[in-house]
DNA sequence: CGTACCTTTGATAAGACTCAAGACTGGTGG
DNA sequence: CCACCAGTCTTGAGTCTTATCAAAGGTACG
């Protein structure tokens, strides 16, 4: 499937619009969570949200981190099937699921708008399979850069990490002392460099995209 | 997002049947190819489909297994974003990807059904996040018999695996060696039986589960 | 019966995880 | 302005798992 980024229709817009709520909501703040019942789903417009399990464990497992223009708050018979957190300050349009669904039943460019908003969803999940399938570190570190720096891109080559190292190390699914050893060999190889606690800058493009590749050091 | 597994309407599924062909194909045949122009989408009646990219070491990436009942032949501006491959004979509906979108654009019916098919696609693939997040092989693959266990039925908690062990190992990303070396471990601990060469049994189900939930054997 | 492919086993080395301690940061209050 | 504190990040040493290479055992098919 997929599909023009077909915009939504002017009327669909509009009446969208009108069900849905701007809402500003601060850093590290539940959205929604798994096994709740679902009543809104989230349009985000700016900031950056992770979606998420709890594993039995305790640890938590992400299954994605979701972007302006992402939409998330999935849910399967009812229930969100994963947990929605801020990571960042969010701006998001809130929308109620139930008038969702009859707006969308009635109108063909609104479910239409939807489905290429979910097929979009679907693609970033498959690039986190795509991060996870990597095994080896540095070559899982380089793809995470790249994938920031496709989606949340930044001026002149600046990869902007805006979040903290353990919330890395759980999307990458990494321990974090991995991370940092990984992120200063890739430093010390002069493959990238750290222009500040939480950007970074490509040095040696070459051997950047060998290990997004798939290559070894 | 997600909503019930709302049929088509009458209407629509005879529009839809109006345009799409019924095929029968042989097992290991490409369905479509990555880049190429996406002409068709294909909904699966029958059989088992892998999606996957080539890497460029020649080495297949797969993005997941795909059964009856699943949508594939996702694209991105006309192209094909990954590989469909039948694994086993399969039965699919091929349908002609600008006519599904014309009839889509009027008819709300169909893009919502559509619309829930890509949702379960997504399901889908955060699944497959999950078992990729297991770093210890014997908990993925657990988690893939699991997975078979519930998404490919069968009598009796008989888990069948219709595929040989190169395939499987592509898909949970282990080499051969170790999915056989671990099996072959689950059998000797007791937590999984071999009744056939493609068919297992849990003997164990607490430990299993332990395995599946993240824990160490 | 032989051949080709798939699966299993073995030995080795590389890499990642764990636990633990040390450095750094940013923010707070004296 | 400086000292302190809590949290975050980095480094170190050791253990364990897994990847890799190589070869033997099995199986299906001609």
């Amino acid at each position: 499937v997929q599909f023009p980024r077909a915009a939504l229709s002017d009327r669909g817009r509009a009446r969208l619009a009108l069900i849905s709520t701007r809402l500003r909501i601060g850093p590290h703040t539940i959205l929604y969570a798994r096994h709740d019942p679902a009543r809104y789903i989230y349009n985000i417009v700016d900031g950056m949200v992770r979606s998420y399990r709890e594993r039995p464990d305790g640890r938590r497992q992400v299954l994605g981190f979701l972007f302006g223009g992402d939409l998330c708050g999935l849910a399967s018979r009812g229930r969100y099937v994963n947990t929605g957190e801020t990571l960042t300050p969010v701006t998001v349009f809130r929308i109620p699921l139930e008038q969702l669904a009859a707006l969308a039943a009635g109108d063909a460019s609104v479910s239409w708008g939807l489905l290429c908003k979910v097929t979009q969803t679907l693609r970033e999940a498959q690039r986190h399979t795509l991060l996870l399938s990597r095994s080896y570190a540095p070559g899982r570190m380089a793809m995470f850069l790249h994938m920031m720096e496709q989606t949340y891109p930044s001026p002149r080559g600046r990869i902007v990490v805006p979040i903290g190292l353990a919330d890395l190390a759980e999307f990458v699914e990494l321990p974090p002392e991995t991370i940092a050893r990984t992120l200063v060999e890739l430093e010390r190889r002069g493959v990238v460099a750290r222009e500040d606690r939480r950007a970074y800058r490509v040095k040696n493009r070459r051997v950047f995209e060998t290990l997004v590749a798939g290559g070894h050091l």
